[in-house]
DNA sequence: AACTCTTTGTGCACCCGTTCACAAGAGGTA
DNA sequence: TACCTCTTGTGAACGGGTGCACAAAGAGTT
């Protein structure tokens, strides 16, 4: 398989999406400009992107939509499901367990993991918490791949560290830390406070934007 | 005040949190090295990304910890409190109105929304449901100027034309779904789904990493 | 078979962001 | 004062990503 930049790859859920989409008006095929215009994207960008994938597409037609849409699985991995650990029951972590979203796209939640033995054993959407020192027969037994963090920061390195010697293969952590793990796995980082304050900047710029044109027009 | 690259903004909040960590430890300087660790970067972008705050370094020195930080926090907006209304009381708006991560970071929440009259009145962590026809009254008394939507994907346009009418000044979304908003209303978008996906590829690929070298020792 | 129409695939130029490397500046020391 | 050490601030080179613009290639039509 080629090298796929990763621009390219952090738009490709997106097309999925967009293909998605087009395929339940009962559409076969797809533009390039189709898809742009869902994915809010230059169809340029789009086609360059589908490029990386291999050649689907039709010149004068489009792409073939379900042809597209298993050729961007195969590349994202989504054949097989893969199986998801919560680490951190706190308000965050019992939101995400009871969210549905992830079960399914693929990514279902089979384990729910705590420090505090209080927590343990309770029950949440069918799952009882587990403590974290069971984390190794956890993974191995329910074959999980993918750890989800949502500890409080000071606890996100040590537990991403138990995660990774446990076996887990690739993280997405919420805790506000610079994670440091081998270079095999790979991390993704939500970080709600830092989005927030990103668009502090971006508002206040509006602001004085705003005023400007106030002085202008006054 | 000068233009500031989108990509430094956003490492902003991290050598915020890396600031206020070192200031915890008694210290009252910082270097440029100092912060890259602590925010996982590189310490010629620290300096590069703080030179556009303007010049609070000392040669030789170091960046003063206080006065740095409460020039970040000036440039973020971070001085007056940002009232936040969650709109969307499913599975992930509920969760996100229950984790306190947002009101000890400057961004209270103050309104919950729903569009289901059966959840208009039931109350989450002190706060009553609202019916989301309310929003404009909403926005106006608690002064809410950033909106978050929790909802599935098929409400979130409609939403998102409702919070901007209402006066919302930046939006912070959850649902899968490109949205149309004017260029005066900074959005980020968060997509769990799309983060596992990205990982998907990037796991997927180290497997096949991995199997090279098992085919090379072997 | 020739022509038209549509849409892909991509070469090229441009721009933003990253990193290196080093001169300049500040403080401490003899 | 002269010198030494440390760390900033930034010019310059580089690399990745974006978008334009156009040639190439199917499909349909006469």
């Amino acid at each position: 398989m080629r090298e796929i930049p990763d621009a390219t790859v952090s738009r490709l859920p997106v097309y999925r999406r967009s293909l998605v989409q087009i395929i339940s008006t009962g559409e076969s095929t797809a533009s390039s400009s189709d898809l742009a215009e869902l994915a809010g994207v230059n169809a340029a960008k789009v086609r360059k992107d589908l490029s990386y994938l291999g050649t689907y597409g039709v010149r004068g037609v489009g792409y073939d939509a379900e042809l597209l849409l298993a050729q961007i699985d195969g590349v994202l991995g989504l054949g097989t499901e893969a199986p998801v650990a919560i680490v951190g029951m706190g308000n965050l972590g019992q939101a995400l367990a009871h969210y549905g979203g992830f079960q399914n796209k693929g990514f279902p939640v089979v384990a729910l993991v705590d420090s505090s033995v209080d927590k343990v054993g309770e029950v949440i959407d069918g799952i009882a918490i587990s403590h974290i020192d069971d984390l190794p027969e956890l993974i191995a037994e329910r074959g999980i791949s993918v750890g989800i963090i949502a500890t409080p920061g000071g606890a996100a390195q040590s537990v991403s560290d138990a995660l990774v010697a446990a076996g887990v293969r690739s993280i997405l952590t919420f805790a506000p830390t610079v994670l440091q793990v081998p270079d095999s796995v790979p991390v993704r980082k939500v970080d709600l406070a830092t989005e927030l304050q990103i668009l502090g900047y971006y508002q206040q710029r509006e602001d004085v934007e705003a005023n400007r044109s106030e002085d202008r027009t006054a």
